[in-house]
RNA sequence: GGCGCCGUAGCCAAGUGGUAAGGCCCGGGACUGCAAAUCCCGUAUGCAUCGGUUCGACUCCGAUCGGCGCCUCCA
């Protein structure tokens, strides 16, 4: 069944049913890193939230198209490499200094993604695998007159389109009297106008165009590649909030002037994370990697639940006491998993209320739609599960579930993990060793001896394994 | 200065005109040889503050206080 799902545009400031351009299809792009260090968990929160975005369209039904880009040709990316290199190095060699620089980084970000399992993009293109599309796009901005070329640059000129400032919902006058601009650096016409393609200075790498030696501006790769790749009307553009503008503003600029119609129809963004209350600098010591925290010994996959469930479009005070809350909520939900992949009857104690399984079930499953369709509401989705959980454990503790009902909740944890990739089913076996204390122990509680049988068991924690005897007289399993 | 967001229990957090979801933590009890897991009970007479609108407001309006973002290359 194909779920219609909504999402705060922010070109329009509502929260609006995401209506594709082909049904049943979903043509997402999403702003992917520049690649000159590690990605810290502030940028993680937005990769993060985009997969929220993508895997929610999967597990409601459409087919995905994503595309993200990685920009390995920027300022802080020159500044980065080019440091070895002598004054009067050739070109060629600035080249490779960069995709040095650029290629290792790129494998460090995706190394982190499929730790955060976060899914990869169909599409994951190079900035300067485009370059030649990004010249044609700047050709054409300059053939419509919305572009103009100064001493080897190429700049956009706002005042010839009118809607510019749609997204951002800035005014011109508003603009000009809070910019701050290095105005020695651009000969440009207007203080607004953005450059498109910027001439090289010296030391910096450079590719030819019709303009001279230059490179590309920051906003170009994203029009370029998006459109090359995803075509002329995108359903989907996401990225951080600081993003709205100038990045994506001038996306649009870019793109709708050269196309002459709507390029995107819908924008989301995410909100930032701060850190224990502050926001996250290097100069505070809160500034923290994936592999920071991985370091500490963080659980890569808590660090995932504790950002996807909080709301998206919300600050999210990033806190170990809340990486902590999300270890065990989510010991929560795997505990339950394996109660339903096992055969139940766990507790005793009074029961509040007789129900019907499959019937709580579909209510669960329904909430929790509604809440995923309603702008990514996870903390709501989250609050579905939970409910469900609560309820079905005191059932089976009284009236055990049958084999049916529990494939029918298991089927409903995969259908949710499709989206939170947190809770999968684990198939992993005992080693013989453990098989054997496991039955050791066994004897032990048998024959009554009560010393022998919790020496078993701590020799078992202490190798990671925690049991859980059963009402029945059996005994499961789990990890620590 | 302009535009905008946020302030709900010890912590995190949903709700946004009809009388406070959920998670973590905490206390009591049940079950258990003891645990673990699980269940039951309890934990905000109140949603920053002060006014207003309304039969009724956490939810709408106004003011105040506090925190944050954007206003040209930062997720």
């Amino acid at each position: 069944m194909r779920r219609t799902i909504s999402l705060f545009n922010t070109l329009t400031r509502r929260v609006e049913p995401v209506v594709p351009v082909i049904e049943g299809q979903i043509s997402l792009y999403t702003c992917g890193p520049t690649v000159y260090n590690y990605a810290h968990i502030g940028n993680l929160r937005t990769f993060l939230f985009q997969d929220l975005l993508k895997r929610t369209f999967a597990a409601g039904g459409h087919q995905v198209m994503h595309c993200m880009n990685i920009t390995d040709v920027e300022d802080k990316i020159i500044r980065d490499s080019q440091g070895g290199l002598s004054a009067d190095a050739p070109n060629e060699a600035r080249h490779a200094a960069m995709k040095a620089l650029t290629e290792r980084f790129t494998a460090i970000f995706l190394e982190d993604l499929e730790t955060l399992r976060v899914r990869p993009a169909d599409h994951l293109p190079r900035a300067t695998h485009y370059i030649p599309q990004m010249i044609r796009l700047v050709q054409n901005l300059e053939a419509r007159g919305l572009a103009y070329a100064r001493e080897g640059s190429v700049y956009y000129r706002i005042a010839n389109l009118p809607q510019y400032g749609c997204l951002a919902h800035l005014d011109r006058e508003g603009m000009q009297a809070g910019a701050s601009v290095d105005a020695d650096e651009y000969e440009r016409d207007a203080i607004s106008d953005f450059v498109l393609w910027k001439g090289a200075k010296p030391g910096e790498p450079w590719w030819d165009s019709p303009w001279g030696q230059g490179r590309p501006g920051w906003h170009i790769e994203c029009s370029a590649m998006g459109m090359e790749l995803l075509g002329e009307r995108v359903d989907i553009h996401s990225g951080g909030v600081d993003l709205i503008f100038p990045h994506h503003e001038n996306e649009i600029a870019q793109s709708e002037g050269c196309l002459g119609h709507r390029w995107v129809n819908h924008w989301v963004h995410g909100e930032f994370l701060m850190v224990e209350g502050q926001k996250m600098a290097k100069s505070l010591g809160n500034f923290f990697t994936l592999r920071d925290l991985v370091a500490k010994g963080v659980d890569p996959i808590a660090l995932r639940y504790a950002i996807q469930s909080n709301h998206y479009r919300k600050v999210l005070n990033f806190s170990f006491e809340g990486l902590r809350a999300a270890e065990n909520a989510l010991k929560r939900i795997r505990a339950f998993r394996k109660r339903m992949e096992g055969e139940g009857q766990a507790g005793g104690g009074p029961w509040k209320e007789q129900l019907d399984p499959m019937a709580r079930l579909e209510q669960a499953r329904e909430a929790f739609w509604a809440a995923m369709a309603d702008d990514l509401n996870t903390p709501e989705a989250l609050a579905a599960i939970f409910t469900l959980i609560n309820d079905l454990n005191a059932m089976d503790d009284h009236v055990a579930l049958t084999r049916e009902e529990r494939g029918a909740v298991l089927a409903f944890l995969d259908e949710s993990d499709a989206i939170f990739a947190a809770w999968p089913h684990e198939t992993e076996n005992l080693d013989a060793e453990v098989e054997a204390l496991i039955d050791a122990r066994r004897a032990a509680k048998a024959a009554k001896n009560w010393a022998e049988a919790d020496r078993v068991r701590d020799q078992l924690k202490a190798m990671g394994i925690v049991l859980e005897d059963r009402k029945d007289g059996s005994t499961g399993w789990r990890r620590a």
